[in-house]
DNA sequence: CTATTAATCAAACGTACGTTCGTTTAATTA
DNA sequence: TAATTAAACGAACGTACGTTTGATTAATAG
């Protein structure tokens, strides 16, 4: 045999990109097999080469491509807030959103960071950076115009992207709550904290 | 050659142990090789199963014994805090402290969940639940006495572990501030929220 | 309706996998 | 010192790995 009645390259290509990330979340990169990923998409081993050029070069497009897309996001999101209150409830809101809606993209960014080869993790440090500055410039000028209480910046930057993060880590399209109700709780957690009365600095 | 001059069981198992932490977080779990292990412990494959019954068993009795540990420690705490804040406080305190200095258990243990066996998961999962159970209460504590303002108590556990643990992927020892530091940032966190005054519901 | 290009195949390369087996040497006990 | 147990060994099992090669068929263009 060969080529396949109704074979079609574009089509092959995402099969082959989905069933990937798939594979990936469910055995990690480098336990997955490009002979799994064939069997998945339907296609001998062999076949898979004329849409990538290496396994390795597989996990850094999925990589890299999810950074790229996260980013373009939320330059192109409309509604971003005016004041720092506004930008950061904004900020929670798109992260959420976003990333639950790709929890295999998300699972697979935070994972397999140990899997690329150096130019390719360089490259996607250097995007996750790059996004993490959009919440950092939000939690910076809410504090320098009072808004937000003085912080350690960095830590503050890490801490809600962690939080805001590991929703993707629990969250079922059938739970209990809507993505929206989820939303609204974690701006109230980051809003006004879990305690909001208590210990006030100033 | 057989048995090796020097050669201790204890001693074996532990570094056996320990290279299969090393490598789990390294490769993940299913591309681990005992080839690997062997080789890191400077013995040969067929020794390693002196020590463990399989492969699958080796991982589920890391992450059992890591959740039994992780119970045991905060039980074993000494100040556990009266009020809900002085407990909400010890919790951060206890629970950053403790992740931090088992980086590589915590990562395996949020990590490789898919690749144990269903009655391993289910154990592991239970215990997990338990130890969750622990930050819930507390919660639901200084809500009903008011301390705490209305909030979803599963998302709010969620939200804050993730958030704590959260550290464990980007502390460095020799970083910019020492875990006490990084604990007392987050027990503002936790405690004023990121915006103190902002939106107050009462 | 032929020529070309796109999409796939089958087969093979050397290498490595988890695990079992029976053997051999070191340490301990009697 | 002799007997026993603990701790390791080397070799082998069938199976699967990532990747390359050249052939083969389907769709498209002239």
């Amino acid at each position: 045999m060969a080529r396949t009645k109704g074979s079609v390259g574009a089509t092959t290509q995402k099969a082959i990109l989905d069933a990937a990330k798939t594979l990936i979340v469910k055995h990690g990169f480098e336990a997955m097999t490009l002979r799994q990923l064939a069997a998945e998409v339907g296609v001998q081993p062999a076949s898979v080469y004329r849409y990538i050029d290496s396994k390795d070069a597989l996990l850094a497009a999925l990589m890299s491509t999810h950074m790229d897309a996260l980013i373009c996001a939320w330059e192109a999101l409309e509604d971003k807030g005016e004041t720092p209150d506004e930008q950061l409830e904004a900020f929670v809101a798109f992260h959420i959103r976003y990333h639950v809606e790709r929890r295999e993209d998300v699972f697979i960014a935070n994972m397999e960071l140990r899997s690329l080869g150096e130019a390719a993790r360089a490259d996607v440090v250097a995007k996750r950076r790059a996004y993490e500055l959009n919440l950092w410039r939000i939690l910076e000028e809410g504090v320098k115009t009072g808004d937000f209480p003085e912080t350690d910046l960095e830590v503050a930057t890490y801490a809600i992207l962690a939080m805001l993060t590991g929703v993707c880590f629990w969250y079922r399209p059938d739970g209990r709550l809507s993505i929206e109700q989820i939303i609204a709780v974690h701006q109230g957690l980051v809003m006004r904290g879990v305690v909001s009365g208590a210990l006030q600095t100033a």
